[in-house]
DNA sequence: GCCTTTCAGCTATGAGTCTTAGCTACGTGA
DNA sequence: TCACGTAGCTAAGACTCATAGCTGAAAGGC
């Protein structure tokens, strides 16, 4: 029998892209192994089980959206920048809804790699902050509150929760558009 | 063999409580037979299946939610609604977070009460900002985007997505208070 | 060119999940 | 008191992840 080619890293390419076709949480290794002609208990040869592969699909997700992030964001400052990384996140979430959903994983603290990505995400969201002159402890919560406003953003659209027929492309602008007008504000008077 | 007393109520609270204790996606019907002293077999007499027990979950936070969120804003008006629902949000997702991650399902159309409740909890939230004189499609905006946030931050926040030693109810604090410039503002200038 | 070693992928197996089928005996209504 | 409905049971099947141990193809040393 020839042999299949697996390495890890194509079973974890190939496991992120089953995931954003039937969800992650719908991921299994017998689909995996199907997808390569394997059967099921091969993959272990390459991923130490299911949870070790879903964390490495989210290190590869992470690092995907920092740098989408990183690249909509580069070159711009202000609105600029916050408009083009936030269209940039909800369309990494839109595009890659199962690895998009890993990214939520919290990374490995003895993964440096995965670690690192998380750092690059959300320094990238941090970098658009920066043309507000935020520092401190205002930079982190502003960091969160962007982040929150985001992330709840594309996890309610995609789990469906947007039941109204009005237009959600105008709900994310006026989002995003509130975001700038509360950072121009930050830190907000009590 | 005594009968244990099962009715659907019962199993559907207790799933309730068992979720909130090892997260919902670990929700097992052993586990909640087990909880009955009861094979898990005999739940079918009461819940058509596992989905079935979680969409039921799902309505009974869904209501529970929307109880919550209207009896903070009652009696309130402007940021002291935004302040009081906000807060009794994100006490309702810390307090159960197994139900929480339940009223993410779609409510089942087949389910009048679930939809209701689902409504209700909208209804809730709409209703703080009415405090501002928003209505029609604004309203639908600002209504997106206060749930974005909120939903945004107490899944971050329950997921350890806050890293950082900061403190996480500060940059709530800031977050709320951010949401209130932003409807002073809304609709924000293009 | 041959032999050895490594290891990728295999089969077999076990524990756990949800689910259905069919039985039994408890409790209730007549 | 008796019959019926049904709550909860056991048995069984299809699926999951995971481990153990085998086999044969590929690669390296001489």
């Amino acid at each position: 029998m020839a042999r299949a080619g697996l390495t890890p890293e194509r079973v974890v390419a190939r496991g992120a892209e089953l995931a954003d076709e039937v969800g992650l949480e719908r991921l299994t290794l017998a689909m995996v192994a199907q997808a390569f002609g394997v059967a099921q208990p091969s993959l272990y040869k390459h991923v130490r089980g299911l949870d070790a592969l879903l964390q490495q699909i989210s290190a590869l997700a992470t690092a995907e959206l920092a740098d989408a992030l990183a690249d909509a964001a580069a070159g711009r400052a202000r609105g600029d920048a916050l408009r083009a990384a936030a269209t940039a996140y909800r369309a990494y979430a839109t595009a890659h809804p199962g690895r998009y959903a890993a990214t939520q994983r919290v990374p490995d603290p003895a993964d440096p790699a995965h670690v690192a990505a998380g750092e690059r995400a959300v320094g990238a969201i941090a970098a658009v902050l920066r043309g507000w002159g935020l520092d401190g402890d205002d930079a982190i919560d502003a960091t969160r509150a962007l982040r929150s406003a985001l992330h709840g953003f594309v996890t309610l659209e995609r789990a469906g929760g947007f039941g109204m027929p009005q237009s959600v492309d105008r709900s994310f602008d006026q989002l995003v558009a509130a975001l700038e007008v509360a950072l121009a504000a930050w830190p907000a008077p009590a």
